[in-house]
DNA sequence: GAAACTAATTCGTTCTGCCGAACTAAAGAG
DNA sequence: CTCTTTAGTTCGGCAGAACGAATTAGTTTC
């Protein structure tokens, strides 16, 4: 390998690198901005991108005892952030629910990152954009495989 | 604009969001598993890039009271991660230094992310990983100017 | 060199969030 | 139908971390 390419991939790590400090100043930066906790954030997400779980639920994916859940939910659900519903199956079990509209609400805060986003991409050939994706989708990947080693299968 | 193009962009915001939950994700994993709070993570992050700086410093880019900035350099110096020096031009100041071989001790948790975005980098040709070299430093740039919007200018 | 100001710390208090244990309600097993 | 198990909540207590106010030490101003 030539020098000249290995030091392209050391700006690859450079770069990948400062991205990733700004991405999580951008995410703790809504977090506050929203009055949201670590632990909260992490069950909002978790929330969106599987749809409603069950306390028993977020009990592994927060790592939380139940009755921490129990508080955890309150929280939420004062905030307007969430709504415990009857699960349909098991009189037992409640769902909770992340409201739409509250979500919708925060949308602003992504504007500026989503049009900048949309207007840097105009920079680039399709092509360009076809490596690009590639690239991301593949590094999420792998910092997702990173993550998982580091705190056991379960968490991530 | 074509309809394929504009797919095209909807899959770049696709998946920089991906990678950007897991990369908090893996942030939060790291912290967790180093035994660090959310906020000392973040003040060795500043540490990190910016050199030494006082507990007056750490106050600005931290959010605390100066009662709870001592505090937090306590815990971070109780763990080695920090020392405390005398600052050269005044006596009264104190100037806040990483522990670079505690840093350093650390690496291993960054291996695997590491070594697979090398791997990764293989697949591509010079061309495109410079491509993909300013799409993340740009994509940094807007990162932090959005987290900038949010927070106000001082805390990103 | 006295007065005003600034940096950092100490102290006591408060707040937040987590936990274990006990409890209620519902489901499943025998 | 009774016994056991499971889901979720309530309650009381506890620990970590944040704060304001007071304190100490050093710097700056006039």
């Amino acid at each position: 390998m030539s020098s000249e390419r290995a030091s392209l991939v050391e700006e690859v790590l450079l770069k990948a690198r400062e991205l990733s400090t700004e991405t999580v100043m951008f995410h703790t930066a809504i977090a506050d901005q929203r009055g949201l906790s670590a632990v909260e954030s992490k069950v909002c997400d978790y929330l969106a991108r599987l749809g409603p779980l069950t306390p028993k639920d977020l009990t592994g994916y927060s790592g939380l005892a139940p009755a921490s859940v129990t508080a955890l939910v309150d929280r939420l659900e004062g905030k307007g952030l969430v709504r415990r519903l009857p699960h349909p199956a098991d009189r037992r079990k409640v769902l909770i629910e992340l409201d739409l509209a509250t979500v919708a609400a925060a949308a602003p805060l992504w504007d500026h990152i989503v049009s900048s986003t949309v207007r840097l991409c105009e920079r680039y050939t399709d092509e360009q954009l076809a490596t690009v994706i590639e690239f991301l989708g593949e590094a999420a990947k792998l910092t997702h495989e990173s993550a998982e080693m580091i705190t056991g299968p379960l968490t991530g």
